[in-house]
DNA sequence: CTCTCTGCAAAGAATTTGCAAACAC
DNA sequence: GTGTTTGCAAATTCTTTGCAGAGAG
């Protein structure tokens, strides 16, 4: 038995191709949506609506509007973590996470990790596990290590 | 190599050594907080901060106080299930789940599975993986099923 | 009696929505 | 031009905080 394949739609993998997606989904490519992308493909880390806002100069409702939008598109994908606000990132980028609760670091998990703990959850229970959208979470070694004091 | 333990504190099993947790973490025994309690235990789901304001006819400022100081005296805990409010529920029934982000149904995991999870994440990142505050998310297998459409 | 706890009201953070003007195509 | 998108402001949802009075020990 194997675990269902999650689909995997197709993800630009850079901002030219991110742009060119958004136009074949009968979008518009307004001045604030260009940044927006621009804003996530040139970050290095998830980012905040408020963030996205800031760096691409537009309204945050705007930023959120554009979010959502091109997260439907395929673009994006966005990812919660732990209490604090969504973060946003290129839908290419999307590495399944453990998250630290204490202190928020994050590290990514191989495929193959990912792919076993797959394998458990759903002969488990039927289930079909993802770590991209809510990460896995715990402790980091360090904050483990101060746990036990 | 085995993951290193996460303490675990001893949760009261029932109303009356909740209660009685509660006088030895040295808190004052209120009928807000009472019934706070009462209501927790008698759920036989987790519940939001609403619904334990409505169900022990307490404002909800009192409701949200008195889950922050039951968590800390170790007699409830709460988790954060998709994008919805945070749940609260006794400590003494925090399971390792797996919740489906599309429908919001939840299944609990044995043990012995997430045992082997943990000890996967731990191999792979050093990570103590925690699946009772912020449970596994995915997709359920009805809607699992529904989505390769 | 003292100090904790409560209700009420207001503040906060994150996100969404209504609307008229601005802009892409 | 026409219909999408924007900025601004206000509304929503979840949660926290300030304060004066009520209640537990």
């Amino acid at each position: 038995m194997t675990v269902p394949a999650h689909a995997a739609p197709i993800a630009a993998p850079d901002v030219a191709s991110a742009l060119q997606a958004v136009r074949k989904a009968g979008l518009r490519l307004s001045s604030a949506r260009r940044i927006v992308v621009e804003a996530l493909f040139a970050a290095s880390e998830p980012l905040t609506a408020e963030e996205v806002a800031r760096r691409a100069a537009c309204d945050l409702a705007s930023a959120y509007r554009n979010l959502e939008i091109l997260e439907a598109a395929g673009v994006i994908a966005h990812l919660h973590v732990g209490h604090g606000a969504g973060l946003y990132r290129p839908r290419a980028a999307s590495a399944e996470l453990v998250v630290c609760e204490r202190c928020g670091v994050r590290a990514g998990l191989a495929r193959s990790v990912t792919a076993q703990i797959r394998a458990a959850v759903w002969e488990a229970s039927g289930f079909v596990a993802r770590f991209d959208h809510f990460p896995l979470a715990g402790l980091c070694p360090r904050c483990a290590q101060e746990g036990e004091h």
